[in-house]
DNA sequence: GTATGTACCTGCGGGC
DNA sequence: TGCCCGCAGGTACATA
């Protein structure tokens, strides 16, 4: 699942559409397009210069010519993928853009969770954002001050896009445990000293898999831009490696459900 | 504010 | 081999 440090590295892979015009919009799934109807999606996307990619917590952000804000959200099992030509399999085709320069732009989705919304203010769109974990802004006490007072667990608060954003289910499990807390822990109830550790782990995890490009799991749904899979996947300590040792302690990481997601964790070393 | 459930979707694995 | 079922999950929305 694409999440910030996915999506992070695909808009990296995309910088070399700057500059390019799209000539023609092909829309095959409707319901990809979020606004404005695909007649006018359509229509207005052609022709337009791409300004600027870059990323919003886990949207995709294309600035183009004329105020137009080209807005991609992957959702569960999106792709974008720059190619030439028809691509070799195009059952999951959802959209494609022909750019000026004979390349395109595809964007697969098998589950057709993915969006995109083509706006003149994009602040619509991610308005209800938390804070850029990454930013030299987000501080401990920032972090803090979005903790304070929540009763929720600490799980489900990390998926909320609103508290900080990028996190999905694979880093808040990863992060929790960097961090050594218990997914069910109450947010409220954590110390300075944890809140801290907290804030360390979301900005270690995060940069490390950027470095490794993202997490490409055995399905091998996740690619950047270039096509390639991610190598973050070995190095994850907990997500989906139920009953395996805990990389720290070797307690086996057990798997429950919380918020209705699947959650792994150290029973040991995360209190 | 918090928790839970449902919808959106398809692919996949398990059970038979 | 083929069928059915449940599960996976990001987000929006409804309900308790």
């Amino acid at each position: 699942m694409p999440e910030l440090p996915e999506v992070e590295t695909i808009v990296r892979g995309l910088q070399g559409l700057v500059g390019r015009r799209i000539a023609d919009v092909e829309v095959r799934w409707e319901r990809t397009v979020a606004v404005p109807d695909v007649e006018t999606f359509v229509r207005r996307l052609q022709g337009r210069r791409i300004e600027e990619i870059k990323r919003r917590g886990k949207w995709v952000v294309i600035r183009l010519d004329g105020d137009l804000f080209l807005l991609i959200h992957l959702r569960m099992s999106g792709r974008l993928v720059v190619g030439r030509g028809n691509p070799a399999e195009d059952r999951h085709l959802r959209v494609a853009l022909a750019l000026d320069d004979g390349s395109r732009l595809f964007f697969f989705d098998p589950r057709k969770f993915g969006r995109m919304a083509l706006v003149e203010d994009p602040g619509r769109v991610v308005e209800g954002l938390g804070p850029e974990p990454l930013d030299e802004g987000f501080t401990v006490e920032q972090l803090r001050d979005r903790l304070a007072g929540r009763r929720a667990r600490l799980k489900p608060l990390l998926l909320d896009q609103r508290v900080v954003a990028g996190l999905g289910n694979i880093y808040a499990d990863e992060v929790l445990w960097r961090a050594g807390l218990h997914p069910l822990r109450r947010a409220d109830r954590l110390t300075e000293e944890e809140v801290a550790r907290l804030h360390r782990a979301i900005r270690e995890v995060l940069e490390e898999a950027i470095a490794g490009r993202g997490t490409t799991l055995e399905d091998g749904q996740y690619v950047g831009a270039d096509g390639q899979p991610g190598d973050f996947a070995p190095r994850l300590a907990v997500y989906r490696r139920a009953g395996q040792p805990c990389p720290r302690c070797g307690t086996p990481i057990q798997r429950a459900r919380v918020g209705g997601r699947g959650t792994h964790f150290c029973p040991r070393c995360q209190t």
